[in-house]
DNA sequence: ACTCGCTGTCGAAGCGCTTCGACAACCTAT
DNA sequence: ATAGGTTGTCGAAGCGCTTCGACAGCGAGT
């Protein structure tokens, strides 16, 4: 193992030069700073990281939290994960994964010793347990999702509520009266995740506004439970036309059913999807829908981070606003008769 | 912040006997281990990971490289991810997540810069570029998957060449003679992914040997991707009862657009999976599959590398042994007119 | 010519921990 | 009673780096 005083030597330097060569913090003339350079390469030097985080009290390593549930879409917390890791990289930190399991304790630890540097929250709760930590700690960290109580905390997400109303207003506009939403599996709703609660309030709210009959079922996804469901909405509300899917796994069950049963998509009923492109364009019928936009989240939440880490940035709670995308399974609704 | 000196004063007792009760490498009587276990709960002390890392030159971080890629199935990748975080915090261990974009640079970087003491490799090549490197390095590591030359590697996979073998097996004990393969996107193949082309070889070989007729076909996922690679199969074997996907963006539009056209499953074909098991029983028709282990492949390999790093343990190539599950889309093949 | 303020470099002091050798205190076997 | 072995504790060295203050050298301003 190479290490910064071998470097020195090599070069003719002392050590602090070599270090001021690494960090840029000092100004170092031209031809110093070339031969050093030239001696790390030589030598293969990498600095060693342990050293560089008990001097500097900096580890350049950024935590990520991810869930463990499977029950909420995995290849869009995948695609966040990614996003994060890779954006750190060009921020140059590294990303410690941390599964949700531990929970408060992962916070507890990570912070108290000093492994990483900040943290990033994914799957975060109406209410949950970490965020009293979290603002009680001086470790800068960012929510992807929306707690309950925003305050003192930054937070990045898609902005639901408008996603819901968004998903409204386009079936309304076609002439869709009667809507049914198919939600996450009912667990989601019973721990009170936000993105699925804020989507409803959307729904409801905007429906409201513009008089529409809304029915919310959630679901498990796959085929049979959406069977269940589908045959549920449709004899409580026999007239539904429109439907919004906000569990992916529901989604390519439903359009089965729906052919099965004769209904035509879009003919006889509309259906927005809410999620990731690549499952809107791969589905039977090409998906109206409102992505969501994971890559963009981890990119955004890891800036925000670094803007924290270096002094400038403050909490706040950026939502991204939710672009709808009109394909193939909307139109306007069948006229009555 | 809270260090190791300050425990040892309130405790009573010098620094390096605080050192030795949390490391247990030495003795201590119950009373002093007490006295400084009171003390460390007291003032919620939590040792530096820096600090430590320096001092022993151990991060107790095992760094695990992802594929960026989003083409072959994402979940599993996570489902492996996530085993591996939480195996590795049961020996201790937290978990850096590097993606595949640095490539060596990466491998390079961790092992010179002794940011973690192992590492698990995901999505390796038959000829994987970072091969040469691990090899060479002191640097205990495993790898999900297997490259063409496994020598001084130690690997765990799913069998998938015995998978092949067991799917072909299966169709012809129901007496299906003309069997397609749907395989994964046709860069997976190009770019030489180890578990697609050994799975192609495992159906081929005991395809042979049975006396069946086999063709393969790479394909995107997606309808239409699908319905373009199934019309070519069905024209250039009219015959075929039996189908293996192994994409698993494939599987639902097979299902959809066989129903689609008349042909019911498995009265008239039958369809094999190579899947997590979760898609094969979300699916329209229940599949008979062959599960991807993810979280056994994750758990194992972290395992196997704490082995390594306590010094017993060897390479070797650990092949998970395939298992069929039958369900509802496989039966006897149509008696021919 | 003399001071002032740069610029570029060095030395030394830690950062918080692990670990080695030393050693006092005690126990056992002779 | 003495040698030998345990057991429990301590002090000090050092892991490889960052960073602060010091200062030599030099060009510019008066």
């Amino acid at each position: 193992m190479v290490t910064l005083a071998e470097v020195a030597q090599h070069a003719g330097v002392s050590a602090s030069t070599v270090s001021y060569v690494l960090s840029g913090k000092r100004s170092i003339s031209t031809n110093t700073r070339q031969r050093v350079e030239q001696s790390i390469r030589e030598l293969g030097y990498h600095p060693n990281a342990g050293a560089r985080a008990l001097a500097s009290s900096k580890s350049n390593i950024i935590a990520l939290m991810i869930p463990l549930r499977t029950d909420i879409y995995v290849p869009v917390m995948m695609e966040i994960a990614i996003a994060v890791a890779t954006t750190a990289r060009t921020h140059g930190y590294d990303v410690l994964l941390l599964t949700g399991e531990e929970g408060s304790d992962a916070v507890r630890r990570v912070t108290g010793s000093g492994l990483a540097d900040a943290m990033i929250l994914m799957d975060v709760e109406l209410d949950d347990e970490r965020l009293p930590l979290l603002r009680s700690t001086d470790q800068p960290s960012v929510l992807i999702g929306l707690p309950a109580d925003t305050s003192g905390l930054t937070c990045v997400d898609l902005d639901f509520a408008a996603t819901g109303a968004l998903c409204v207003e386009h079936l309304a506009m076609l002439g869709h009266r009667d809507i049914a939403v198919i939600g996450e599996a009912p667990a989601v709703y019973e721990r009170h995740t936000g993105f699925a609660e804020r989507t409803l309030d959307g729904l409801r709210y905007r429906a409201k506004e513009l008089g529409l009959r809304l029915l919310h079922r959630p679901c498990e996804g796959g085929y049979d439970a959406m069977a269940v469901t589908l045959a549920r909405v449709l004899d409580e509300r026999p007239g539904t036309t429109g439907f919004v899917v906000q569990n992916e796994s529901a989604v390519e069950p439903l359009l089965a059913l729906l052919r099965q049963q004769g209904r035509a998509v879009p003919e006889d009923v509309s259906v927005v999807a809410i999620c990731p492109d690549q499952v809107a364009v791969q589905a039977s019928v090409r998906l109206t829908s409102v992505a969501i936009p994971a890559q963009e989240m981890g990119r955004n939440a890891v800036e925000r981070l670094v803007a924290k880490l270096q002094g400038h940035g403050s909490d706040e709670v950026v939502l991204i606003a939710p672009e709808l995308t009109v394909r193939a399974s909307t139109g306007p609704a069948p006229t009555a008769s």
